[in-house]
DNA sequence: ATAGGGTTAG
C-alpha cells in the first residue's frame, strides 16, 4: 500500500541508526569485554558436562582461566549439572580467586547441600586476604543455620557488623532464619528490631521464626502489624494455623485473602490432606482456579495418606485423562503404593513402564517404590530386577527388597544381601533388622535369629524397639518353642502389647497349646476389649480341638461385648480395576465363574501336594 | 533472601 511505502525510507534510516548505535557500542567495549560476554552467554546456555569441557577447552585457549567473572560463572554452572568436585578441583588451582569465584563455590556447595563445606571452604577464605562481600555473608549464614552451627553463625553475624554490612537487608533476613531456625528467637527479634529497613521478606522470616517455635499469637501480632503483606506472607501465616491443626483459623485466614495463588490453594489442599478431612480436600480441589501437579499429587497423596486407594488409582487415571497436568516422579510413588496395598499389579506394571519411558528411570523413589509394589504385589523376581537395575540405592532400597525377600520365603536370599548391603558400605537401621528377623523366623533359624538380635545391639547400636520383640516372639513361637516365647515376652523390658500377644495367640493354633492360648486371650481382653477378631482366634483353637461347648461360650462372651468382627476382606485386580470380596460373598455379578475359578485354583493346589487347614473356602470344597 | 510432593516396618 501507498502509505506503507511513504514509511519505508524513514524505516531505513532508523535501522541505519541502530546499526551505527550498535557499532558505537562495539567499539566503546574493549575486545577483552566482548569476548567476557561471549563466554558468559555460552555457559548460560550450557546444559550438559560434554558441552561444558568444550567451553572450558576455549577458555583455556583464549587466556580467561584465572578470570574471576568467567570462573566463577563456570563453577555455578559445575554446579548446576551436579560435578562441584569437578568445580572444586579447578577452583583449587586458580592462584588468587578473586570473591566472585568464592562465593560460586559457597553457592554450589549449599546447592548442592553440602553446608558443612560451605563452612570449612570460608574458615579457608578467612585465611587469605579476599574480603567477603554483601553476597557471601547470605550463604555463609545460611548454612550455619542448616547444620545448626550456632557458634559459629554468631562469629559469622561479628564478621558481617564489623564489614560494615548492618544495613544490608539480605544480610538482615538470613540472620533472622539462621537465629529463629536455631530456635533463639529472642536473637532472631534483636536482629529484626534492629534493622535498618525491613522489607516484606523480613516480616516474613520474622514470622516464619514464630511459627516455627509454635508462637501462633506473636506470629498474628506481627502480621497484623505488618506495613505490607504479599502473597507469600499470607500463605506462611495460613500455613501457620496449618501446622497447628488449627483448620478453622487457617480457612479463615484463606477466605480473608485479597488474592490467591496456586500455592495458597494448595497449602489448604494439603492441610485437609493431613488432618484427615478427604472430603473437605476433594471440595476444595474441585473448586481451584488452576491446577498444577502438586495440586494433583495434593489429592492423590491425600487419599493415601487416608487410605483411600481405589480413589488414589480413580483420580490418577482422571489426571491422565485430563491431560493438562503430567504426572511427575511423586505422582508415580504415590499411585506405586496404593497398586502394593491394593495388589493391583497390572496398574504397578503400567506404573512401571510409564516411568521408563517419562524419564523417571535412575529415579531412587520411584525405584524404591517399584520394588516394594512388585514384592507387595507377590512377583519378589521383578522386585530384585529393580532392585539390580538401580544405579543408587539406599538404606530404604536395601530395607525394602530385604524385607520383601524375607516375606516371600526367600530368606536366605535376604541374609545374602543383608551381608552385600554392609559390603556395599550402607549401614543397617532398625527396619533392616525386622527383615532380617523376619527372613530367620521363616526358615526357622532360632539361634541366627538370636545372633541377629545381639548384633543389632553390639555392632551398631540399635536400642531394640518393641517391633524386634514381636520378631522374636514370632521367631520363637513360629518354631513351636512356646514356652520360650511365653518367657520371652515375661522378660521383655516393655509391656507387651496386642501384637505380641496376638502373634503368641496364633502360634498356639498351629501347635495347639491351649493353655498359653488362654493365658494370651486375657492379656488380650485387656489391651483391645473391643477387639472380637480374639475371641474369634480362640474359638478356632477350640474348634479344631472339636471343643464345642467352648466355641459356644466364647460366642456369647464375644456377644456380650456388643462388638461384631469385619469379615476378613480380599482384593482381586480384574480387568484394570480392582474388586473386593468376602467370604462367601454374593454380589459380584460374575461370582459363578469367580467361584468357580477358585474351585479349578483350589484342586490344582490340592493335586500338587497342597494340604493346610487353614484353606478354607467354604463353597464346593 | 520467603514456599509445596513421594518410598521401607512385628
Amino acid at each position: 500500500p501507498p502509505s506503507l511505502r511513504h514509511c519505508i525510507p524513514h524505516y531505513i534510516e532508523l535501522t541505519v541508526k541502530i546499526e551505527k548505535i550498535a557499532l558505537i557500542n562495539l567499539a566503546q567495549k574493549p575486545p577483552q569485554r566482548l569476548l567476557e560476554d561471549k563466554f558468559i552467554s555460552l555457559l548460560q546456555s550450557c546444559k550438559t558436562p560434554k558441552r561444558l569441557r568444550q567451553i572450558q577447552t576455549r577458555i583455556i585457549t583464549h587466556g580467561f582461566k584465572d578470570n574471576d567473572y568467567i570462573t566463577s560463572r563456570f563453577i555455578t554452572v559445575c554446579a548446576e549439572l551436579k560435578k562441584i568436585a569437578y568445580a572444586r578441583q579447578l577452583f583449587d588451582q586458580i592462584p588468587d580467586p578473586g570473591i566472585a569465584s568464592w562465593n560460586a563455590m559457597f553457592r554450589g556447595y549449599a546447592l548442592n547441600e553440602s553446608y558443612r563445606e560451605v563452612l570449612v571452604l570460608f574458615s579457608q577464605m578467612k585465611s587469605s586476604d579476599v574480603m567477603p562481600n554483601c553476597s557471601t555473608f547470605p550463604i555463609i549464614l545460611k548454612s550455619c543455620g542448616k547444620v545448626n552451627a550456632c557458634v559459629e553463625g554468631q562469629e559469622v553475624h561479628g564478621v558481617a557488623i564489623k564489614g560494615g554490612f548492618r544495613a544490608n537487608p539480605f544480610v538482615g533476613t538470613t540472620l533472622i532464619d539462621m537465629y529463629a531456625g536455631g530456635g533463639a528467637i529472642g536473637a532472631a527479634y534483636k536482629v529484626f528490631g534492629e534493622m535498618v529497613e525491613r522489607n516484606v521478606v523480613a516480616w516474613t522470616s520474622m514470622i516464619s521464626g514464630y511459627i516455627l517455635c509454635r508462637k501462633m499469637v506473636s506470629a498474628r501480632c506481627l502480621f497484623d502489624l505488618a506495613p505490607e503483606r504479599d502473597v507469600v506472607l499470607w500463605n506462611t501465616m495460613v500455613s501457620g494455623y496449618i501446622e497447628l491443626g488449627d483448620m478453622l483459623a487457617a480457612r479463615k485466614l484463606f477466605d480473608e485473602m485479597p488474592n490467591r495463588d496456586v500455592m495458597s490453594w494448595n497449602t489448604m489442599l494439603n492441610g485437609y490432606a493431613n488432618n484427615r478431612d478427604v472430603e473437605a480436600c476433594e471440595k476444595l480441589f474441585e473448586e481451584m482456579p488452576e491446577r498444577n501437579i502438586f495440586s494433583w499429587n495434593g489429592l492423590i497423596g491425600g487419599y493415601a495418606r487416608n487410605e483411600h486407594f481405589f480413589e488414589v488409582m480413580e483420580t490418577f487415571k482422571r489426571m491422565l485423562a485430563e491431560g493438562n497436568v503430567r504426572p511427575n516422579d511423586a505422582t508415580l510413588v504415590i499411585v506405586l503404593s496404593a497398586c502394593a496395598r491394593l495388589g493391583a499389579i497390572d496398574l504397578g506394571k503400567w506404573v512401571h513402564l510409564y516411568a521408563e519411558s517419562n524419564g523417571h528411570k535412575g529415579n531412587l523413589y520411584v525405584g524404591n517404590a517399584l520394588i516394594d509394589m512388585y514384592a507387595k504385589c507377590g512377583i519378589v523376581e521383578n522386585a530384585v530386577d529393580v532392585f539390580k537395575s538401580m544405579g543408587t540405592k539406599d538404606l530404604i532400597t536395601w530395607n525394602t527388597i530385604i524385607n520383601g525377600l524375607a516375606t516371600h520365603g526367600r530368606g536366605s536370599d535376604a541374609l545374602t544381601l543383608f551381608c552385600q548391603m554392609k559390603n556395599a558400605g550402607e549401614i543397617p537401621d532398625g527396619i533392616t533388622f525386622i527383615g532380617i528377623l523376619c527372613a530367620c523366623t521363616h526358615m526357622g533359624l532360632v539361634e541366627d535369629g538370636f545372633s541377629y538380635f545381639q548384633s543389632m545391639v553390639d555392632d551398631y547400636s540399635i536400642v531394640p524397639q518393641i517391633e524386634h520383640y514381636g520378631c522374636m516372639v514370632d521367631l520363637l513361637a513360629r518354631a513351636g518353642l512356646l514356652d520360650h516365647a511365653a518367657e520371652f515376652v515375661r522378660k521383655m523390658p516393655m509391656e507387651p502389647d496386642a501384637i505380641i500377644w496376638a502373634a503368641l495367640l496364633g502360634a498356639c493354633r498351629i501347635y495347639k497349646n491351649i493353655e498359653l492360648a488362654e493365658l494370651a486371650l486375657e492379656r488380650l481382653i485387656e489391651l483391645e476389649p473391643k477387639n472380637p477378631a480374639n475371641f474369634v482366634m480362640l474359638s478356632n483353637i477350640y474348634g479344631d480341638l472339636g471343643r464345642w461347648k467352648d466355641v459356644a461360650r466364647l460366642k456369647v462372651a464375644m456377644r456380650d461385648t456388643g462388638f461384631r468382627k469385619l469379615p476378613g476382606c480380599s482384593l482381586i485386580e480384574v480387568n484394570d480395576s480392582v474388586v473386593e470380596f468376602y467370604c462367601l460373598d454374593e454380589r459380584h455379578p460374575e461370582r459363578e465363574e469367580i467361584y468357580s475359578a477358585l474351585r479349578g485354583l483350589t484342586k490344582l493346589l490340592r493335586s500338587s501336594g497342597y494340604e493346610s487347614d487353614l484353606l478354607e473356602l467354604g463353597q464346593g470344597t
